[in-house]
RNA sequence: GGCCCAUUCGUCUAGUGGUUAGGACGCAAGGUUUUCAUCCUUGAAACAGGAGUUCGAUUCUCCUAUGGGCUACCA
């Protein structure tokens, strides 16, 4: 029986989560849900000096804004929580022992500031210090010492962490689900820490004793664990436990220069960087994707085609469409600069398939705003103006003159289009407005383009300047739909205003 | 510096030992809309370089270059 696929996303708290990390998050997500398997949400937070408060909040809401829902996680225990590290740091002590006890690790004295001492000792001759065989029988720790000594050591209460021992000499054959197989030369690993002289397990231990004990089976996570992938295999044939699968997703990178996508990059490209806004309170904010006006499937659909593609000439894809389409050999091994303007591009294909009503109601609260009250068909009027805004926002600044009539006229629409003659024409217009019974567009329509013709006048001669009294702009949808929506009284007062304004 | 990973239009990418190297974003031109936007059509635009393997390499191998990541008692 094959076993059940289970991922975990496994973010730390240390701030928002940005938008890469959305991304692994997705990768997994897809990937378990494709295998109808689960998607485990753990916080790794073995580091207290680097928490910030919120964060855990923030990867939450993040997620369930995003439609990425976890199966387990904080909140939402299952048979295998707590999913906190945190509140696991128990488990991981018997594991690093464990190995002391099998000569697979070994308790090391040395203080930050000998490390740094050795280190630049190192330097300073143009070579590099690797705490591993090289030199690890040189150094304060319990294969130099005595086992009296050790004990005493500890019984004194002197600090100390646990290194991995290192194996000399050994070419470790590592598999990687995207990138195939990789060879590592075991010289030029060092000995990692596992334990901290804080009684808090490092990431790699806590990684691999809670993969394991969560029964993981595949681990998607960022490029930047690639390099650590020997240790963790080390750590599982040395814990006697079978690894997971492993997948390292390549980076994103800036949209133009070099380097991984920074928040940096968010704010002087005038784009969010992350999926929510964050806000310390401290007036650094950072704008987030969904304050910004964009729709979550958007972002989740721009996301998925960064370093994945179905091989098919699809880009648009529904959350349930990615899933079935989604494997992980489909992910390409080379980075991906961000591009803000195709998100966007994401964003316009899905808000032009967003219901009218849908919009309308947003769009009810934007005139509560401003104050507006309104008895004009709002549907309608999204309708008509939908197709030329990419935003929620901008739907205000394409149908504003439904709302309040134009109090200027734009300089240069009006030099084209306000002639002289152009009073006469228009009174003309309000005569013909003036009797008809049947105030809708396609009676304005014929009513009007009917005269034009009658008269053997350039229709630019009536339409421009009718449009610019109406809208106040060269801009908006048909002329006769704007002076249907607006009303017979309106549509007069507006136009009678217009000629005041040109003689 | 050391180790690891990567390299197709400006960007995201498809693709194959023999293709007019395909699509999308963006850009340009034209059309529709007697406005603007949308939309449609067309166009410019790429296999990092050098060896090798081969009848033939963008595709396979090696080298170089470039880019990226890691190199903490951070994750």
């Amino acid at each position: 029986m094959a076993q059940k696929v289970r991922v975990r996303f496994a973010p730390s708290p240390t701030g928002p989560l940005h938008i890469g990390g959305v991304r692994t998050a997705l990768f997994n997500y897809l990937f378990a849900k494709k295998h109808g398997g689960d998607f485990v949400l753990r916080i790794e937070d073995t580091d207290q000096t680097r928490y910030v408060s919120g964060a855990e909040d923030y990867i939450v809401d993040a997620l369930d804004w995003l439609n990425i829902p976890f199966d387990e996680g904080p909140g939402k225990e299952g048979a295998f929580g707590p999913y906190r590290q945190s509140e696991r740091k128990h488990l991981y002590k018997e594991y690093a022992d464990r190995l002391v006890a099998e000569g697979k690790a070994y308790y090391a004295f040395d203080t930050p500031e000998e490390l740094n001492a050795e280190r630049s000792k190192y330097e300073a001759e143009k070579k590099t210090f690797i705490y591993n065989w090289h030199n690890r029988n040189n150094l304060n720790n319990s294969l130099t010492l005595s086992s009296e000594e050790v004990n005493a050591k500890i019984a004194a209460g002197e600090k100390y962490v646990i290194r991995f021992k290192s194996p000399e000499n050994k070419t470790l054959h590592l598999t990687d689900i995207i990138r195939g197989d990789i060879k590592i030369d075991t010289n030029t690993l060092d000995d990692k820490v596992l334990f901290k002289s804080d009684g808090m397990p490092t990431y790699h231990l806590a990684n691999i004793v809670d993969d394991h004990l969560m029964e993981i089976t595949h681990v998607i996570r960022g490029e930047e664990w690639l390099p650590s992938l020997a240790l963790h295999q080390q750590l599982y044939d040395a814990l006697g436990w079978t690894a997971p699968q492993f997948a390292h997703l390549s980076l994103i990178l800036k949209p133009n220069g070099k380097g991984k996508l920074s928040k940096r990059d968010g704010e002087a490209g005038g784009f969010p960087v992350f999926p929510l806004q964050w806000d310390p309170g401290n007036g650094d904010r950072l704008a987030g994707y969904r304050e910004d006006g964009y729709l979550p499937e958007a972002v989740v659909n721009m996301l998925a085609f960064l370093g994945w593609n179905p091989g098919t000439e699809q880009e648009l894809f529904s959350l349930e469409e990615l899933i079935d389409a989604f494997s992980l050999e489909r992910v390409n091994k080379a980075g991906a600069k961000f591009d803000p303007e195709k998100t966007k591009w994401f964003q316009q294909q899905y808000f032009q398939h967003m219901d009218d009503a849908v919009l309308a109601k947003a769009f009810s609260e934007i005139l509560l705003q401003k104050n507006i009250s309104s008895t004009l068909d709002l549907n309608k009027i999204i309708s008509l103006v939908k197709e030329r805004s990419v935003f929620a926002t901008d739907l205000w600044e394409q149908a504003s003159f439904f709302f309040e009539a134009p109090n200027s006229y734009d300089e240069k629409a009006s030099k084209k289009a306000f002639k002289e003659d152009t009073p006469e024409i228009m009174r003309v217009v309000i005569s013909l407005l003036e009797n008809m019974e049947d105030f809708t567009a396609a009676n304005l329509s014929s009513e009007i383009k009917g005269w034009i013709t009658s008269q053997e006048m350039g229709f630019g001669k009536v339409m421009m300047p009718l449009r610019l009294a109406l809208v106040g702009a060269m801009k908006g949808p048909d002329v006769f739909d704007i002076a249907a929506i607006l009303g017979k009284e309106e549509a007069l007062s507006r136009i009678e205003s217009a000629i005041q304004a040109i003689t």
